[in-house]
DNA sequence: GCCATATTGACAAGATGTTGTCAATATGGC
DNA sequence: GCCATATTGACAACATCTTGTCAATATGGC
């Protein structure tokens, strides 16, 4: 190990230069850029024979589990209320879901599956399951709880920095 | 260890139903998603000031390191080229960047940075690092080469797969 | 209960990204 | 050199997402 190989940040490190770590960490960054990209893009191929998204899907699990507010779900997921909203509008349009009266809030209506709902959902769930034990026995269970455990170590030190 | 434990997907998982590496693979989609999201808002926040974004800076970024056109740009960060050619635009009109003549193509010039692009370059470049260094200090360089090695797996896992 | 404050859905405007099409140009087989 | 094919930038239409604003409603301090 050279002397060089410390995690820390150095003063003597110049202007624009990166440590170990930090070059590790942009590695990390521009791949995770790519990943995502991939990833939605296979969500979108997964669902468009029935007339869903990715953004779509997401949303359909967010209200899928228990019906919530639109701002719930956008708070949930980390997404804009406005967006959710509108997706959220669509899928009402569509009979997947549908409004219904909130005990806790007269204007905020909650968002709950329709009928045809569930079952889109569950269709979407077992496409999801199949893919997801495929994709994740190439990698194994450790390696991946492992890489999620730094995903979220990550995250946190951004937010804490803001 | 239980009998369940293993990573390789079962017919017997019922509909739906996730083996432990199929559970694990969820997992880190959803906290890739979420750290995605949080990338972009840090890289915003960086840029603001000096009027990009966290997008015009990644191109800023690809033609940097050599000039290049549009497509080939688009081509590299798996971006479109019809909008990596609307950020370039935007780069030249500001002054950022210019179209030179391609020796290779008529048509097809290339995208290089101007004097006040490099400058801007050298200096967002600075932030970068400081800020890599700093938050690639948190977690290590050996785990955050570790977590980039599995992305890229689960990235070509992905490909082959379409 | 009253009131300051926060949350929520509605709406609009604009930014950003995608998709499809076209002609100009380059490339490779022959 | 000729020609089929691929690549490229330009343009347009559209989808998606963000930002700002507003009034209705809920919440918590008092």
């Amino acid at each position: 190990m050279s002397r060089d190989s410390t995690n820390l940040p150095r003063r003597s490190a110049g202007a624009g230069a990166h440590t170990e770590a930090g070059a590790a960490f942009t590695q990390l960054v521009i791949e995770l850029f790519r990943l995502n990209g991939t990833m939605v893009a296979v969500g979108d191929d997964m669902t468009r024979d029935l007339g869903m998204t990715a953004a779509r899907w997401q949303v359909l699990g967010a209200i899928g589990s228990e019906p919530k507010t639109v701002a719930a779900a956008a708070r949930q997921m980390g997404l804009t209320r406005q967006n959710v909203q509108r997706i959220a509008d669509w899928l009402v349009e569509s009979g997947i879901a549908e409004f219904v009266e909130n005990p806790n809030h007269r204007r905020a209506k909650l968002v709950a599956l329709t009928k045809e709902g569930v079952a889109l959902r569950q269709q979407l769930g077992r496409r999801q399951a199949r893919w997801a034990n495929v994709t994740g026995a190439h990698i194994g269970a450790a390696e991946l709880r492992a890489t999620t455990d730094v995903l979220k170590r990550l995250k946190k030190a951004l937010e804490k920095r803001s």
